[in-house]
DNA sequence: TAGTGGTCTAGACCACAGC
DNA sequence: CTGTGGTCTAGACCACTAT
């Protein structure tokens, strides 16, 4: 085990399990442990700093809710490799792409590894309130809601709840499962509402137990929670509220000087 | 203490701080304790769910890092209040608010608390090499770093670091702490390059122990990473890296379908 | 089988808040 | 002063991985 300093367990110093994550952080950041690699033992640790197993777990419990590392039951503990990163820029809704039969999660995938959808749902529901409003709806509205989950290169990268309003998905592909070439973009506008305007907004928080779930992401990963509303001039046509995992998303905009 | 039902010790079962973690974030969710609301005391929950103190506390510690709950040395274990979130539009760097003095920070404040400054360092640097890259220059360049924290009401809510190309800076307020009204990208457009266009690129992750200290975040908050660069033409007149406490921020950008 | 991390116990002493 | 959370010890048994 390369050398990784001392603690000091004097009443008046730095809680000892607080060094320790300092001088494991200090370590990991100058390479002395690179991505991927694995770390000392808890044992090994107990003995390196004249501790007890709780007092070293505290620390490596630190550095993972930071994201650092990761524990492999029964391996070790690994420095977290770093996450290839998407970078996603806003002409993704482009109609050349839906013209090209592309839906956007597709178009953004090119280049990055292959695409692909699971856990879809679709049904007509009463909306939440906040998506009632956004949308525009009298109260007793009917929405198509569709929620599935995407995928790169079978990892589960992000989450996603659409809601139509009724009036616009009824009777098409919208309905479906498989919303067809282009995506539901492309049957929006098929059915005469040219779209106009995005508007996004985006935010960042620890994931629920459940998308920590679907989104297999270790801790210490938060998410981006990104709401999407899609505009024909002044109506909007529909709200999608996604969950991405931050290790696998960087989003990018552009917008003029006004 | 209001009933929070009882855990299954049997060797098959969920591991026990899982189960009171679950428990507790159920009653948290149903409001049975309500956001700044004392949660009961470990001796209590010891007692009720007839477990050692650290499986209480391990049950915690899964709270804590989700944001749900806050611990305070010598009070208790409190529900977080959710926090006031910040939305703040693209539209914040028009050049109306720069002609009336304001800059971009202080924009985006109104309405929503009294903004101010501090920690500001002002030097001339060579940059990081994704820096010069982003701003085309050559590799002996140097450039003004501005960096600095902003507050709101008195509470940090993000650090920014500012890198303008010196050959721009130079000799103007941009290089003295206060760059004077309209801020710093009413200085460059005085010097001739008139901005067009600006470019995001907007991920998150878990604050480094700095940060977190910079920015007074609970355990459990991520952090919002902005880069933006300013474009003058094909020219890039400034990179900013902003550091944001996700508490604090919404992001909103809109963008024409094309 | 040996070594790893995951869970859990039953204590101890400390620092801080509030009465 | 009492009660709170913060830190730390020294064990125990389990589940998982690798050989």
């Amino acid at each position: 085990m390369p050398s990784l300093g001392t603690v000091d367990k004097s009443p008046e110093a730095e809680p000892v399990f607080a060094q320790i994550a300092d001088l494991l952080r200090a370590a990991i950041r100058s390479q002395m442990f690179a991505p991927g690699q694995k770390i000392p033992s808890e044992s090994e640790l107990m003995a390196h700093f004249g501790v007890a197993r709780m007092t070293v777990r505290e620390a490596l419990a630190v550095l993972k809710g930071e994201g650092l590392l990761v524990a492999e039951h029964g391996r070790g503990v690994f420095v977290r490799s770093q996450p290839v990163v998407r970078r996603i820029a806003s002409d993704r809704f482009a109609r050349a792409h839906r013209q090209a039969g592309k839906a956007a999660f597709i178009a953004e995938s090119e280049g990055v590894g292959k695409p692909s959808v699971d856990q879809v749902q679709v049904s007509r529901e009463k909306p939440a309130v906040d998506v009632r409003v956004e949308l525009g709806l009298r109260p007793h509205a009917s929405v198509v809601a569709r929620r599935r989950r995407y995928l790169l290169d079978g990892t589960p990268v992000e989450i996603a709840d659409s809601f139509i309003p009724l009036t616009i998905a009824k009777g098409t592909l919208i309905e479906q499962e498989n919303p067809g070439p282009g995506g539901i973009y492309a049957r929006i506008e098929e059915v005469g509402h040219r779209l106009t305007e995005f508007k996004e907004e985006v935010s960042a928080r620890m994931p629920t137990p459940e998308e920590r779930q679907r989104l297999a992401l270790a801790s210490g990963v938060p998410v981006l929670v990104v709401r999407r509303v899609a505009f024909s001039g002044d109506v909007a046509v529909e709200v999608i509220d996604t969950v991405k995992s931050a290790n696998h998303y960087l989003l990018e905009y552009r917008f003029p000087a006004v």
